[in-house]
RNA sequence: GCGGCUAUAGUUCAGUGGCAGAACGCCGCUCUGUGGCAGCGGAUGUCGUGGGUUCGAAACCCACUAGCCGCCCCA
Protein backbone atom coordinates (compact mmCIF):
# COMPACT_ATOMS: atom_id res chain seq x y z
CA UNK A 1 0.00 0.00 0.00
CA UNK A 2 1.16 3.23 -1.18
CA UNK A 3 2.39 5.43 2.17
CA UNK A 4 0.41 8.78 3.03
CA UNK A 5 2.58 11.97 3.23
CA UNK A 6 2.00 14.85 3.95
CA UNK A 7 0.17 17.27 0.97
CA UNK A 8 2.24 19.13 -1.56
CA UNK A 9 2.78 22.55 0.14
CA UNK A 10 2.30 21.26 3.71
CA UNK A 11 4.55 20.36 6.36
CA UNK A 12 5.70 18.66 10.07
CA UNK A 13 7.29 20.87 12.06
CA UNK A 14 9.49 18.95 14.45
CA UNK A 15 11.66 19.33 17.15
CA UNK A 16 14.08 20.71 17.92
CA UNK A 17 13.03 23.11 15.06
CA UNK A 18 9.71 23.82 16.82
CA UNK A 19 11.52 25.59 19.66
CA UNK A 20 12.72 28.25 17.43
CA UNK A 21 8.76 28.63 16.61
CA UNK A 22 8.19 28.57 20.20
CA UNK A 23 10.61 31.26 20.92
CA UNK A 24 9.44 33.48 17.61
CA UNK A 25 5.86 33.28 19.32
CA UNK A 26 6.77 33.94 22.77
CA UNK A 27 9.28 37.07 21.61
CA UNK A 28 5.93 38.54 19.39
CA UNK A 29 3.42 38.15 22.21
CA UNK A 30 5.69 39.58 24.76
CA UNK A 31 6.76 42.29 22.55
CA UNK A 32 2.95 43.12 21.57
CA UNK A 33 2.12 42.82 25.13
CA UNK A 34 4.41 45.73 25.38
CA UNK A 35 2.44 48.05 23.18
CA UNK A 36 -0.79 47.32 24.64
CA UNK A 37 -1.97 44.60 22.14
CA UNK A 38 -4.43 41.59 22.92
CA UNK A 39 -5.09 38.22 21.14
CA UNK A 40 -7.64 37.28 18.70
CA UNK A 41 -7.97 34.17 17.08
CA UNK A 42 -10.31 33.90 14.56
CA UNK A 43 -11.91 30.91 12.41
CA UNK A 44 -9.77 28.98 9.72
CA UNK A 45 -12.51 29.07 7.53
CA UNK A 46 -14.82 32.12 6.56
CA UNK A 47 -17.74 32.92 3.75
CA UNK A 48 -16.28 32.97 0.50
CA UNK A 49 -17.50 36.63 0.16
CA UNK A 50 -15.17 37.86 2.96
CA UNK A 51 -12.31 37.67 0.85
CA UNK A 52 -13.89 38.16 -2.29
CA UNK A 53 -15.03 41.54 -0.67
CA UNK A 54 -12.10 42.13 1.40
CA UNK A 55 -9.29 41.03 -0.55
CA UNK A 56 -10.40 41.99 -3.92
CA UNK A 57 -12.28 39.61 -6.37
CA UNK A 58 -9.67 40.63 -8.77
CA UNK A 59 -6.84 39.78 -6.68
CA UNK A 60 -4.74 37.17 -7.27
CA UNK A 61 -5.52 35.66 -4.08
CA UNK A 62 -9.14 35.41 -4.54
CA UNK A 63 -9.28 34.48 -8.78
CA UNK A 64 -7.06 31.50 -7.95
CA UNK A 65 -5.38 30.57 -4.90
CA UNK A 66 -8.31 30.30 -2.65
CA UNK A 67 -9.49 27.19 -0.97
CA UNK A 68 -13.04 26.95 -1.79
CA UNK A 69 -16.07 24.42 -1.16
CA UNK A 70 -18.82 23.94 -1.11
CA UNK A 71 -20.79 23.36 1.92
CA UNK A 72 -23.76 22.09 1.13
CA UNK A 73 -27.05 21.93 3.19
CA UNK A 74 -27.56 18.90 5.51
CA UNK A 75 -30.88 19.82 6.61
CA UNK A 76 -33.76 21.47 5.51
CA UNK A 77 -33.34 24.33 7.99
CA UNK A 78 -29.45 24.81 6.85
CA UNK A 79 -28.73 26.48 3.81
CA UNK A 80 -25.87 25.88 1.31
CA UNK A 81 -22.71 27.86 1.72
CA UNK A 82 -19.70 28.72 -0.27
CA UNK A 83 -16.51 28.67 2.08
CA UNK A 84 -13.14 29.28 2.15
CA UNK A 85 -9.95 28.64 3.98
CA UNK A 86 -8.61 31.88 5.06
CA UNK A 87 -6.16 32.98 2.94
CA UNK A 88 -4.75 36.04 5.37
CA UNK A 89 -6.45 37.47 8.79
CA UNK A 90 -7.00 40.95 8.53
CA UNK A 91 -9.98 40.58 6.69
CA UNK A 92 -11.10 37.88 9.32
CA UNK A 93 -10.59 40.13 12.17
CA UNK A 94 -12.12 42.97 10.37
CA UNK A 95 -14.99 41.14 10.31
CA UNK A 96 -15.11 40.11 13.69
CA UNK A 97 -14.11 43.88 14.70
CA UNK A 98 -17.64 44.67 13.02
CA UNK A 99 -19.76 41.63 14.38
CA UNK A 100 -19.00 42.29 17.88
CA UNK A 101 -19.47 46.19 17.28
CA UNK A 102 -16.40 46.62 19.58
CA UNK A 103 -16.46 50.33 17.73
CA UNK A 104 -19.13 50.99 20.00
CA UNK A 105 -16.13 50.58 23.12
CA UNK A 106 -14.96 53.89 21.47
CA UNK A 107 -11.66 52.73 22.06
CA UNK A 108 -8.79 52.06 19.47
CA UNK A 109 -8.66 48.00 19.39
CA UNK A 110 -4.65 46.45 18.98
CA UNK A 111 -5.20 43.26 18.28
CA UNK A 112 -2.90 40.48 17.24
CA UNK A 113 -3.00 37.48 15.67
CA UNK A 114 -0.68 34.20 15.20
CA UNK A 115 -2.00 31.11 12.95
CA UNK A 116 -2.08 29.35 9.55
CA UNK A 117 -3.02 30.93 6.57
CA UNK A 118 -3.70 28.74 2.89
CA UNK A 119 -3.15 30.16 -0.63
CA UNK A 120 -2.87 27.05 -3.46
CA UNK A 121 0.35 28.08 -4.88
CA UNK A 122 3.49 26.59 -6.44
CA UNK A 123 5.52 25.72 -3.36
CA UNK A 124 9.03 26.50 -3.29
CA UNK A 125 11.19 27.25 -0.58
CA UNK A 126 9.63 29.98 1.62
CA UNK A 127 5.97 29.47 0.15
CA UNK A 128 4.07 26.68 1.36
CA UNK A 129 0.23 26.18 0.90
CA UNK A 130 -0.29 26.24 4.11
CA UNK A 131 1.54 28.79 6.07
CA UNK A 132 1.66 30.99 9.32
CA UNK A 133 1.30 34.67 9.98
CA UNK A 134 2.27 36.76 12.62
CA UNK A 135 -0.16 39.93 12.40
CA UNK A 136 -1.41 42.94 14.45
CA UNK A 137 -4.17 45.37 13.36
CA UNK A 138 -5.00 48.57 15.01
CA UNK A 139 -8.72 50.06 14.18
CA UNK A 140 -11.16 51.65 16.11
CA UNK A 141 -13.61 54.72 15.21
CA UNK A 142 -11.92 57.68 13.80
CA UNK A 143 -12.44 59.41 17.39
CA UNK A 144 -10.22 57.09 18.91
CA UNK A 145 -7.53 58.19 16.39
CA UNK A 146 -6.93 55.26 14.61
CA UNK A 147 -6.47 57.32 11.68
CA UNK A 148 -3.74 59.20 13.05
CA UNK A 149 -0.20 58.73 11.53
CA UNK A 150 1.04 57.97 15.17
CA UNK A 151 -0.99 55.06 14.93
CA UNK A 152 1.43 54.26 11.74
CA UNK A 153 4.71 54.95 12.54
CA UNK A 154 3.87 53.03 16.49
CA UNK A 155 3.13 49.65 14.45
CA UNK A 156 6.40 50.17 12.32
CA UNK A 157 8.49 50.78 15.33
CA UNK A 158 7.30 48.18 16.94
CA UNK A 159 7.92 45.65 14.40
CA UNK A 160 11.34 47.53 14.25
CA UNK A 161 11.81 46.43 18.18
CA UNK A 162 9.99 42.81 17.34
CA UNK A 163 12.89 41.79 14.14
CA UNK A 164 15.78 43.34 16.54
CA UNK A 165 14.73 41.41 19.68
CA UNK A 166 13.99 38.62 17.73
CA UNK A 167 17.58 38.52 16.02
CA UNK A 168 16.92 39.05 12.44
CA UNK A 169 20.13 41.02 11.06
CA UNK A 170 20.08 43.69 8.19
CA UNK A 171 15.99 43.92 7.77
CA UNK A 172 15.12 46.86 5.63
CA UNK A 173 11.96 48.98 5.70
CA UNK A 174 10.75 49.90 2.60
CA UNK A 175 7.72 52.84 2.56
CA UNK A 176 5.36 54.18 0.49
CA UNK A 177 1.82 55.59 0.41
CA UNK A 178 0.03 54.33 -2.41
CA UNK A 179 -2.80 57.39 -1.24
CA UNK A 180 -6.45 57.98 -0.69
CA UNK A 181 -8.86 55.36 -1.83
CA UNK A 182 -9.88 58.39 -4.82
CA UNK A 183 -5.54 58.69 -5.03
CA UNK A 184 -5.25 55.32 -6.52
CA UNK A 185 -7.47 55.10 -9.71
CA UNK A 186 -6.64 58.44 -10.72
CA UNK A 187 -2.93 57.43 -10.48
CA UNK A 188 -3.87 54.58 -11.72
CA UNK A 189 -5.54 55.93 -15.31
CA UNK A 190 -2.62 57.93 -15.57
CA UNK A 191 -0.30 55.44 -14.93
CA UNK A 192 -2.42 53.58 -18.31
CA UNK A 193 -2.20 56.84 -20.24
CA UNK A 194 1.75 57.05 -19.51
CA UNK A 195 2.44 53.41 -20.47
CA UNK A 196 0.22 53.58 -23.69
CA UNK A 197 2.89 54.68 -26.25
CA UNK A 198 5.94 53.36 -24.13
CA UNK A 199 4.65 49.86 -23.74
CA UNK A 200 6.01 48.48 -26.95
CA UNK A 201 9.65 48.93 -25.80
CA UNK A 202 9.08 47.29 -22.67
CA UNK A 203 9.24 43.13 -21.79
CA UNK A 204 6.71 40.83 -22.05
CA UNK A 205 5.82 40.76 -18.68
CA UNK A 206 5.71 44.60 -18.56
CA UNK A 207 3.21 44.46 -21.81
CA UNK A 208 0.94 42.44 -20.25
CA UNK A 209 0.96 43.93 -16.98
CA UNK A 210 0.25 47.74 -18.39
CA UNK A 211 -3.20 46.43 -19.38
CA UNK A 212 -4.45 43.93 -16.78
CA UNK A 213 -2.80 45.61 -13.59
CA UNK A 214 -0.24 48.80 -14.56
CA UNK A 215 0.90 49.18 -10.35
CA UNK A 216 2.46 46.05 -11.38
CA UNK A 217 4.85 47.31 -14.50
CA UNK A 218 6.58 49.45 -11.12
CA UNK A 219 7.79 45.99 -9.59
CA UNK A 220 9.64 44.41 -12.93
CA UNK A 221 13.25 43.78 -12.45
CA UNK A 222 14.05 43.36 -16.05
CA UNK A 223 17.58 46.02 -16.48
CA UNK A 224 15.75 46.90 -20.10
CA UNK A 225 12.88 48.94 -18.92
CA UNK A 226 14.38 50.42 -15.68
CA UNK A 227 15.02 54.08 -17.83
CA UNK A 228 11.28 53.79 -18.84
CA UNK A 229 9.75 53.16 -15.78
CA UNK A 230 11.73 56.20 -13.43
CA UNK A 231 10.24 58.22 -16.43
CA UNK A 232 6.48 56.93 -15.26
CA UNK A 233 4.83 59.56 -13.10
CA UNK A 234 5.14 58.97 -9.73
CA UNK A 235 2.44 58.63 -7.43
CA UNK A 236 3.65 60.86 -5.01
CA UNK A 237 2.49 63.61 -7.29
CA UNK A 238 -1.25 61.94 -6.92
CA UNK A 239 -1.79 62.14 -2.72
CA UNK A 240 -4.17 64.75 -1.61
CA UNK A 241 -2.96 67.12 1.11
CA UNK A 242 -4.17 64.71 4.01
CA UNK A 243 -2.15 61.56 2.14
CA UNK A 244 0.96 64.04 1.68
CA UNK A 245 0.51 65.64 5.28
CA UNK A 246 0.10 62.02 6.99
CA UNK A 247 2.83 60.53 5.26
CA UNK A 248 5.37 63.17 6.55
CA UNK A 249 3.65 63.01 10.06
CA UNK A 250 5.01 59.12 9.58
CA UNK A 251 8.11 59.67 8.61
CA UNK A 252 8.80 62.45 10.76
CA UNK A 253 7.80 60.56 13.51
CA UNK A 254 10.18 57.02 12.71
CA UNK A 255 12.81 60.01 12.32
CA UNK A 256 12.47 60.55 16.16
CA UNK A 257 12.14 57.34 16.95
CA UNK A 258 15.22 56.27 15.24
CA UNK A 259 13.44 53.90 12.69
CA UNK A 260 15.55 53.52 9.61
CA UNK A 261 13.74 53.36 6.31
CA UNK A 262 13.71 53.72 2.69
CA UNK A 263 11.14 55.40 0.70
CA UNK A 264 10.20 53.25 -2.49
CA UNK A 265 7.96 54.96 -4.55
CA UNK A 266 7.30 51.71 -6.32
CA UNK A 267 6.33 49.59 -3.34
CA UNK A 268 2.42 48.58 -4.63
CA UNK A 269 0.89 46.15 -2.53
CA UNK A 270 -1.36 43.47 -4.18
CA UNK A 271 -3.92 43.51 -1.75
CA UNK A 272 -6.97 46.07 -2.85
CA UNK A 273 -8.01 47.89 0.54
CA UNK A 274 -4.50 49.22 1.13
CA UNK A 275 -4.36 53.08 1.52
CA UNK A 276 -2.28 55.73 2.63
CA UNK A 277 0.96 53.78 3.94
CA UNK A 278 2.03 50.16 2.57
CA UNK A 279 5.14 48.93 4.02
CA UNK A 280 7.65 45.54 3.41
CA UNK A 281 10.31 44.23 5.54
CA UNK A 282 13.28 42.41 3.41
CA UNK A 283 16.21 40.79 4.57
CA UNK A 284 19.45 40.54 2.50
CA UNK A 285 20.56 38.03 -0.13
CA UNK A 286 21.99 34.91 2.10
CA UNK A 287 19.28 35.20 4.43
CA UNK A 288 17.92 31.71 3.25
CA UNK A 289 15.12 33.29 1.41
CA UNK A 290 16.44 33.48 -2.25
CA UNK A 291 13.83 35.97 -4.11
CA UNK A 292 10.69 34.81 -1.01
CA UNK A 293 13.12 38.06 0.64
CA UNK A 294 9.68 39.90 1.98
CA UNK A 295 9.30 38.92 5.59
CA UNK A 296 6.34 41.03 6.04
CA UNK A 297 4.20 43.28 4.28
CA UNK A 298 1.45 45.64 5.51
CA UNK A 299 -0.42 49.04 5.28
CA UNK A 300 -3.26 50.99 6.55
CA UNK A 301 -6.78 50.10 4.92
CA UNK A 302 -9.29 52.75 5.83
CA UNK A 303 -11.75 51.74 3.68
CA UNK A 304 -12.33 47.83 4.39
CA UNK A 305 -14.58 48.08 7.32
CA UNK A 306 -17.28 50.02 5.44
CA UNK A 307 -16.34 47.50 1.99
CA UNK A 308 -17.41 44.61 4.01
CA UNK A 309 -20.97 46.80 5.46
CA UNK A 310 -19.13 47.72 9.01
CA UNK A 311 -18.62 51.45 10.25
CA UNK A 312 -16.41 53.93 9.26
CA UNK A 313 -12.83 51.90 10.82
CA UNK A 314 -9.88 52.91 9.64
CA UNK A 315 -6.77 50.70 10.19
CA UNK A 316 -3.45 49.63 9.43
CA UNK A 317 -1.91 46.18 9.79
CA UNK A 318 0.64 43.72 8.72
CA UNK A 319 1.41 40.35 9.32
CA UNK A 320 4.52 38.72 9.06
CA UNK A 321 5.56 35.54 7.14
CA UNK A 322 6.26 33.31 10.43
CA UNK A 323 8.10 30.46 8.18
CA UNK A 324 9.92 32.94 6.13
CA UNK A 325 11.18 34.65 9.51
CA UNK A 326 12.26 30.74 10.80
CA UNK A 327 14.41 30.25 7.55
CA UNK A 328 15.96 33.54 7.75
CA UNK A 329 16.57 33.30 11.41
CA UNK A 330 17.91 29.76 10.69
CA UNK A 331 20.45 30.78 7.88
CA UNK A 332 21.40 33.81 10.20
CA UNK A 333 22.18 31.64 12.96
CA UNK A 334 26.05 31.06 13.40
CA UNK A 335 25.30 27.75 15.16
CA UNK A 336 21.75 26.58 16.80
CA UNK A 337 23.47 24.25 19.45
CA UNK A 338 21.31 22.26 20.55
CA UNK A 339 19.60 22.93 23.80
CA UNK A 340 20.50 20.81 27.09
CA UNK A 341 18.74 19.29 29.47
CA UNK A 342 19.58 20.11 33.40
CA UNK A 343 20.32 16.12 33.91
CA UNK A 344 19.66 12.80 32.81
CA UNK A 345 18.51 10.35 35.82
CA UNK A 346 20.48 6.71 35.28
CA UNK A 347 19.26 4.32 37.55
CA UNK A 348 21.66 1.63 38.13
CA UNK A 349 20.10 -1.72 37.51
CA UNK A 350 16.06 -2.21 36.84
CA UNK A 351 15.64 -2.39 40.35
CA UNK A 352 16.04 1.49 40.51
CA UNK A 353 13.80 2.41 38.12
CA UNK A 354 10.97 3.45 40.30
CA UNK A 355 13.48 5.09 42.96
CA UNK A 356 14.84 7.15 39.54
CA UNK A 357 11.48 8.27 38.23
CA UNK A 358 10.72 9.55 41.61
CA UNK A 359 13.87 11.45 42.25
CA UNK A 360 13.11 12.57 38.21
CA UNK A 361 9.55 13.78 39.55
CA UNK A 362 10.81 16.16 42.19
CA UNK A 363 13.33 17.68 40.22
CA UNK A 364 11.06 18.43 37.46
CA UNK A 365 8.55 19.61 40.17
CA UNK A 366 12.33 21.92 40.84
CA UNK A 367 11.57 23.45 37.24
CA UNK A 368 14.16 21.14 36.02
CA UNK A 369 14.54 19.64 32.26
CA UNK A 370 15.06 15.86 33.38
CA UNK A 371 15.32 12.58 31.50
CA UNK A 372 15.23 9.64 32.78
CA UNK A 373 17.40 6.73 31.53
CA UNK A 374 16.43 2.75 32.69
CA UNK A 375 18.42 0.09 34.89
CA UNK A 376 18.53 -2.44 32.46
CA UNK A 377 21.33 -0.31 30.59
CA UNK A 378 24.71 -0.82 31.14
CA UNK A 379 26.11 2.15 32.70
CA UNK A 380 28.17 2.91 29.85
CA UNK A 381 25.32 3.36 27.64
CA UNK A 382 23.47 5.99 29.85
CA UNK A 383 26.45 7.96 30.13
CA UNK A 384 26.18 7.92 26.54
CA UNK A 385 22.78 8.83 26.05
CA UNK A 386 23.29 11.45 29.16
CA UNK A 387 25.86 12.94 27.43
CA UNK A 388 24.34 13.49 24.44
CA UNK A 389 21.07 15.00 26.34
CA UNK A 390 22.09 16.52 29.19
CA UNK A 391 24.39 18.64 30.88
CA UNK A 392 24.65 16.27 33.66
CA UNK A 393 23.75 12.84 34.94
CA UNK A 394 22.27 11.40 38.46
CA UNK A 395 23.31 8.09 39.02
CA UNK A 396 20.59 6.33 41.30
CA UNK A 397 22.04 2.92 42.03
CA UNK A 398 21.87 0.42 45.44
CA UNK A 399 24.10 2.75 47.47
CA UNK A 400 22.60 6.26 46.71
CA UNK A 401 18.79 5.03 47.46
CA UNK A 402 19.91 3.50 50.49
CA UNK A 403 22.41 6.26 51.80
CA UNK A 404 19.89 9.23 50.11
CA UNK A 405 23.86 10.65 48.90
CA UNK A 406 23.42 10.84 45.30
CA UNK A 407 26.16 10.80 42.51
CA UNK A 408 26.41 13.72 40.13
CA UNK A 409 28.31 13.83 37.20
CA UNK A 410 28.83 17.23 35.60
CA UNK A 411 29.70 16.56 31.63
CA UNK A 412 31.14 19.75 30.71
CA UNK A 413 33.55 19.67 34.30
CA UNK A 414 34.36 16.74 33.65
CA UNK A 415 33.65 16.45 37.72
CA UNK A 416 31.87 14.08 39.81
CA UNK A 417 30.58 15.15 43.47
CA UNK A 418 27.85 13.70 46.25
CA UNK A 419 25.07 15.58 47.10
CA UNK A 420 22.26 14.84 49.34
CA UNK A 421 19.32 14.17 48.12
CA UNK A 422 17.66 17.55 49.63
CA UNK A 423 20.29 19.97 47.58
CA UNK A 424 19.92 18.46 44.66
CA UNK A 425 18.01 20.45 42.74
CA UNK A 426 19.96 23.14 43.62
CA UNK A 427 23.05 21.63 42.94
CA UNK A 428 21.77 21.00 39.00
CA UNK A 429 20.60 24.32 38.74
CA UNK A 430 24.24 25.32 39.37
CA UNK A 431 26.93 25.11 36.44
CA UNK A 432 30.46 24.58 37.79
CA UNK A 433 33.33 26.12 36.57
CA UNK A 434 35.34 24.81 33.70
C1' G B 1 -0.65 28.50 -13.37
C1' C B 2 4.31 28.72 -16.66
C1' G B 3 9.71 27.36 -17.52
C1' G B 4 13.94 24.67 -15.60
C1' C B 5 16.84 21.35 -12.19
C1' U B 6 16.52 17.26 -8.94
C1' A B 7 14.72 12.45 -6.39
C1' U B 8 19.88 6.24 -4.14
C1' A B 9 20.63 4.15 3.69
C1' G B 10 18.30 8.07 9.37
C1' U B 11 21.47 12.39 7.05
C1' U B 12 24.89 14.33 3.24
C1' C B 13 26.04 12.28 -1.19
C1' A B 14 29.04 8.93 -4.96
C1' G B 15 27.58 5.47 -8.47
C1' U B 16 26.94 7.02 -17.48
C1' G B 17 23.78 -0.40 -18.94
C1' G B 18 26.55 -5.91 -15.74
C1' C B 19 26.73 -8.26 -7.51
C1' A B 20 23.66 -1.34 -4.14
C1' G B 21 28.33 2.06 -2.23
C1' A B 22 31.15 5.97 1.11
C1' A B 23 31.17 9.27 5.16
C1' C B 24 28.62 10.68 9.38
C1' G B 25 24.90 8.76 12.44
C1' C B 26 22.66 4.12 14.52
C1' C B 27 23.08 -0.95 16.93
C1' G B 28 26.22 -4.82 19.17
C1' C B 29 30.89 -6.58 21.30
C1' U B 30 35.79 -5.70 23.57
C1' C B 31 33.49 -3.37 28.57
C1' U B 32 26.92 -5.16 33.46
C1' G B 33 29.10 1.21 38.85
C1' U B 34 32.04 5.67 35.12
C1' G B 35 30.87 8.41 29.01
C1' G B 36 33.59 11.20 25.16
C1' C B 37 38.73 7.93 22.41
C1' A B 38 40.04 3.38 20.09
C1' G B 39 39.48 -1.61 17.93
C1' C B 40 36.23 -5.33 15.93
C1' G B 41 31.48 -6.65 14.04
C1' G B 42 26.32 -5.50 12.20
C1' A B 43 21.89 -3.48 9.92
C1' U B 44 21.26 0.15 6.78
C1' G B 45 17.57 0.37 1.05
C1' U B 46 10.45 -0.68 -2.72
C1' C B 47 17.50 3.31 -5.84
C1' G B 48 10.26 8.68 -5.36
C1' U B 49 5.78 5.90 -8.00
C1' G B 50 3.98 3.50 -12.43
C1' G B 51 5.00 1.95 -17.22
C1' G B 52 8.47 1.20 -21.44
C1' U B 53 13.38 -0.08 -24.05
C1' U B 54 17.02 -4.11 -23.10
C1' C B 55 19.63 -10.71 -22.36
C1' G B 56 20.24 -7.26 -18.26
C1' A B 57 17.99 -0.60 -15.75
C1' A B 58 19.57 3.02 -9.87
C1' A B 59 21.46 4.55 -14.78
C1' C B 60 18.17 5.21 -21.11
C1' C B 61 12.74 6.79 -22.61
C1' C B 62 7.55 8.28 -21.13
C1' A B 63 4.00 9.58 -17.48
C1' C B 64 2.89 10.80 -12.55
C1' U B 65 4.20 12.56 -7.66
C1' A B 66 7.24 15.54 -4.61
C1' G B 67 11.22 19.04 -3.46
C1' C B 68 14.17 23.00 -5.13
C1' C B 69 15.41 27.39 -8.60
C1' G B 70 13.25 31.23 -11.59
C1' C B 71 8.52 33.59 -13.20
C1' C B 72 3.62 35.01 -11.68
C1' C B 73 2.06 36.55 -7.05
C1' C B 74 2.72 37.24 -2.03
C1' A B 75 4.09 36.50 3.84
Amino acid sequence: MATLKAVRGTRDLLPPETELWNRVEATARAVFARYAFGEIRTPIFEDTQLFARGVGEETDIVSKEMYTWEDRARAASEKAQSLTLRPENTAGVVRAYIEHKLDESGMLQKLFYIGPQFRRERPQRGRYRQFWQIGAEVIGPAWSGSERAIRDAEVLEMLATFLNEVGVKGWRLALNSVGSATDRPRYVAALREALAPVKATMCENCQRRAETNPLRVLDCKEPGDQATIEALPKIADFLDAESRDHFEQVKAALDTCGVPYVIDPRLVRGLDYYTRTTFEFTVPDGSGLGTQNALLGGGRYDGLSEMLGGPKAPGIGFAIGEDRLILTLQAQAAEATPKKLDAFVAPIGAAQNPAALQIAKELRAAGLTIEVGDGDFRLRKSFEAADKLAHRMVMVGEDEVASGILTVKYFEAGEQTKVPRSELAEALRTVPAK
